[in-house]
DNA sequence: TACTGTAGATCAAACGTTTTCCCAAGCTTC
DNA sequence: GAAGCTTGGGAAAACGTTTGATCTACAGTA
């Protein structure tokens, strides 16, 4: 790597010249000015990022995303979002965790160490100590979980009330024996959707049925399966994602069940390249994931500039109606 | 921000004492040592990256990332490759141009002056000069196009090979009358295809139709419609990607079409998720994404550190074969 | 001649660390 | 009681830039 001062020597000025001939700044004559930058180009000299940084006092601003799976279309359009409200202004440095708690952790505690104003955490799976620990050092956003500590802001998906819309929809649409497939995991955000569903089936009497399942297609159609094959009377189905939707909707259709008209089929998340492929076409709660990555970052700049007036941010996901959850007769 | 300075006035010592404690080198008597580290966690202090990596003279590796859209699948396997392959010892700046050619522009030229040791390009439509230009300053590893440049390899996929197994997939399977979604766009890979297409028609005497496509699924449900509609006699089609595909078989389906039994299709990404969703399940030319990403990440720390033995690594594609592509009688 | 102005170039401090070298005091050891 | 160790600690250089202050010619002016 060559520095200023090796263009210095083979120009004969000084180092300061040479950087103000580089930055544009100060007066130097036309010769010395030309031959400095010849030689700049011909050295291929790149200015020390981490020199300039110190002697400027000004940086550019660095964030840190930490994700489970960029390949999850959510944390992809998350990835997006927050890219979005950085613009040129900002660096994005994005960890992938792998779905490894483990790594995730470290990548978080280490993360101040790299020159990161700010981290962004995708995912509500870290413990609230490591939270605590690492705010205590920068700014951190995190979504789905709500902290009283100084250095943080939330950002919440209303999800119970996305999966009340849901479940809500799908009795309006003549649906009495409704079952909800999720609620298991750690996670808080099933449990919260779980919730949902329930609050919306106890307002009108109906009972809730809630089948524990894990997070892919395979597992909705295994859970489906187990289901219909125990004889269950079911008309309606919400799902804790779309992935299980499909794999419930591949489960009923085995059985020559038709969808929607023998059995209504809601999912969540809205990952719209499945959505619509998928036939019929499912009817799911829509998260404006792009939106929060946005807003996400722009509440992480603010918490680094110091003005940290808002503590939480709340979402109100919406209802998109495809034809997986229309039947044909209404009630 | 606090700095070393602060903490030394705090507790009466040398800043060189405080940078000894905290990195835990040298001999310091445990009460000062308890009482700076005290201090410095008080004061949530966090060493300068800056200054760090200039005091030391090794620095963490970083590498720029660019892609034109991260919720590409396509483009999310590639950065997952990528992390995977820099695993601890390397910070990844991801970089979405939001498939805006002069922002993706702007983000290499700018990327050597962000403390970047080299730059992985996600697509192969930036310009030639660009690649020459940048790649004086700092090493870079390309996709899908090959240079004559010392500080650049390329990555490439041999799509043409990929696009004539498919086809030659169609025609083991009694597939007669084929063509080929694709072929339009700037974008080399396309045109890759419908050559390797076309050099399996013309191996048997076939007679090549090329359709020309955008690349989204309404894009080859118009296309496929259009090839219906104008009578054209069709028993197989080879699409330029998975989306393509699925609007086509959409539009087969409209028409009455039995897939495979009266038209065989298949597609090519291989986007698992997609195509083993669709009915029937889509047949598709598999490019190991994920692989690639990490090869590319491994082939630029090699240019970085000088031993630029490669100049180009190519991977070849497999064909998997799915429903879709498979009729009841063989030839 | 002496003064002022100015273009062109350099000096030196500063940014926040790390790290090598050096020093002082206290302790052994013969 | 001098020589040698050990322990705890500090001074200062170095990393590569940027930038305000300063210096030097030399031209123009009175």
């Amino acid at each position: 790597m060559s520095k200023l001062k090796d263009i210095a020597q083979l120009t004969k000025v000084s180092v300061s010249t040479v950087s103000k001939v580089l930055n544009g700044k100060g007066r130097v004559s036309e010769k010395k000015r030309k031959e400095i930058l010849r030689v700049a180009r011909q050295l291929g000299y790149t200015p020390n990022y981490h020199a300039r940084s110190m002697a400027r006092k000004t940086k550019i601003l660095t964030v840190g995303l930490i994700v489970p799976e960029i390949i999850n279309p959510f944390f992809a359009s998350l990835t997006r979002g927050v890219q979005k409200a950085c613009g040129e202004d900002a660096l994005v440095i994005l960890m992938d965790s792998f779905r490894n708690l483990e790594r995730e952790e470290k990548l978080i505690k280490n993360a101040r160490f790299f020159g990161i104003d700010g981290i962004i955490i995708g995912n509500s799976r870290v413990s609230d100590d490591l939270v605590e620990e690492i705010s205590g050092y920068i700014p951190v956003v995190v979504f789905d979980k709500f902290y009283e500590l100084d250095n943080v802001v939330s950002i919440v998906l209303d999800n119970r009330y996305g999966a009340y819309m849901a479940t809500r929809h799908l009795i309006e649409n003549g649906c009495r024996n409704i079952v909800h497939l999720g609620g298991t995991h750690e996670l808080y955000v099933s449990l919260e959707r779980a919730r949902g569903y329930e609050a919306a089936m106890n307002e009108v009497n109906l009972k809730p049925v809630v089948e524990p399942v894990g997070y892919n297609e395979s597992a909705g159609y295994e859970a489906m399966k187990r289901l219909l094959d125990s004889g269950f009377q079911i008309d309606g189905v919400f799902c804790m994602n779309d992935l299980v939707a499909i794999g419930a909707i591949r489960a009923l259709k085995e059985k020559s069940l038709r969808i929607p008209d023998d059995v209504a089929v809601v999912g969540f998340d809205d990952d719209e390249e499945l959505c619509e492929i998928i036939e019929p076409p499912l009817s799911s709660v829509h998260q404006p994931v792009e939106e929060m990555g946005e807003v996400a970052a722009k509440l992480l700049f603010e918490l680094i500039k110091g003005n940290s007036k808002i503590k939480r941010y709340v979402f109100t996901p919406r209802l998109v109606v495809r034809r997986s959850s229309l039947k044909k007769v209404k009630s």
